[in-house]
DNA sequence: ACCACTTTGTGCCTGCGTTCACAAACGCTT
DNA sequence: AAGCGTTTGTGAACGCAGGCACAAAGTGGT
């Protein structure tokens, strides 16, 4: 028998790359005391339409009400728990790179669902050092550790050669949820998550339109 | 008149974000030697359909040969020209934390059609330090600098607090692409392009498919 | 108790992106 | 030179996401 009240719906993954922010809004929100919002502010804060906001809310339920906005405190909740921000995330780091150390002294962790529980390098002259207050162990250590902290989140900031081992072995240890930040295609079974983010491929994008808005420019000088 | 041959064409924006992917994986081929690959070939070391492919190569022009597949250094340039990679982009980072470090030191610049022209931060004490190869300078340089190395491409690494004035800044300079790491949502006018990269999000999102994961299982053991 | 005003929640429509199916075009073999 | 097998390029169908318009539902004032 299930505890939760919530009846499982299905939430579009569009929705679901909205939440978050949805939810950084809020806690900004409520940090100034404010404790009600309208969709329109909300929106506006989050960087998206009102009718978008409450079509995405509405696949959460009826938290609202009518003619008078959100609670932002209860709304808050309700998108941690649709998230599953509820429980502390224990996040596993491999990479004692520059980018490794960056995310691993990165805050975001802190504001919620999420601790740096183990952090990670090939090279074992590294272990033992501390990066804030979590110290580097060896890879042999990884299956031993995600068991001990029941690590279920995997960050791969290791070279691109080295990432598809790496995420092998993440892998091998029971872990199911990867970002990786190698640029390469991780290859992984049907049922493992991996979301990429890649600097290179942003630049790219960027670097397209900018190229456009010239070819634009140029265009409008030779009418 | 123009030299560029190519008819200006509307290319998808789910295009234009796949073709780095694309990019990268021809020049993988390409550093084993091989000269020619098959669609089906490529779209899988990019992490697609071959379908999804050819289609989006299709808005570039018929770069490729029936029966045979595509010539691997011929269709890279396509791309390169496509993304606007042909120049090399002067990138300003602004931000010199443990992530605009990282940024900085990224190799992923050298790949193509990048190179880090300067580096900026709010604390005047870390003028003239160097990161790599790169003096830091202080903000008040920004507009001098933009305009001696044409910076176009701007990168914020700096906490969410000062994400807006800085990126105000950057415009001010001159700069109509800007990279955002900051979890804020940056108001900017119409003729700037604005990517946000951020860390939590991306987890969140993970935590997500994680519980819906977890859900999963125990409605399985419960059935 | 009723009315006017505000704001949410949602059915419908439109547009975009992905996939399918197939015709066009090429090399190779005979 | 002709036919066969292979691979590209693309029209068409399908599905999803975003935006509009409006009904539903609540508050506050008279």
């Amino acid at each position: 028998m299930s505890a939760d009240p919530a009846i499982r719906r299905e939430i579009p993954d569009a929705t679901v790359a909205r939440l978050p922010g949805y939810l950084r809004a809020l806690t900004d929100i409520a940090e100034r005391g404010i404790s009600s919002v309208s969709s329109e502010e909300l929106a506006t804060a989050a960087g998206v339409r009102s009718t978008q906001l409450r079509k995405d809310l509405s696949h959460l339920g009826s938290y609202g009400v009518r003619g008078v906005g959100y609670e932002v405190e209860h709304l808050a909740l309700e998108i941690s728990r649709a998230l599953g921000l509820t429980q502390d995330w224990p996040v596993a780091i491999v990479g004692m790179g520059n980018l490794g150390r960056a995310l691993a002294a990165y805050s975001g962790f802190a504001i919620g669902g999420f601790h740096v529980a183990a952090l990670f390098d090939e090279d074992p002259s590294l272990a033992g050092e501390h990066v804030g207050d979590v110290p580097v162990s060896p890879m042999t250590e990884l299956a031993l550790l995600a068991g001990a902290e029941g690590l279920s989140l995997g960050v791969i900031a290791t070279p691109a050669a080295s990432a598809q081992q790496v995420c092998d072995a993440l892998i091998a240890a029971g872990i199911r949820s990867v970002l990786n930040f190698a640029p390469v295609v991780l290859v992984v079974p049907p049922d493992v998550n991996v979301r990429r983010v890649d600097l290179a491929t942003e630049l790219h994008v960027l670097a397209f339109h900018e190229q456009q808005k010239s070819l634009d420019a140029d265009l409008g000088l030779a009418q």
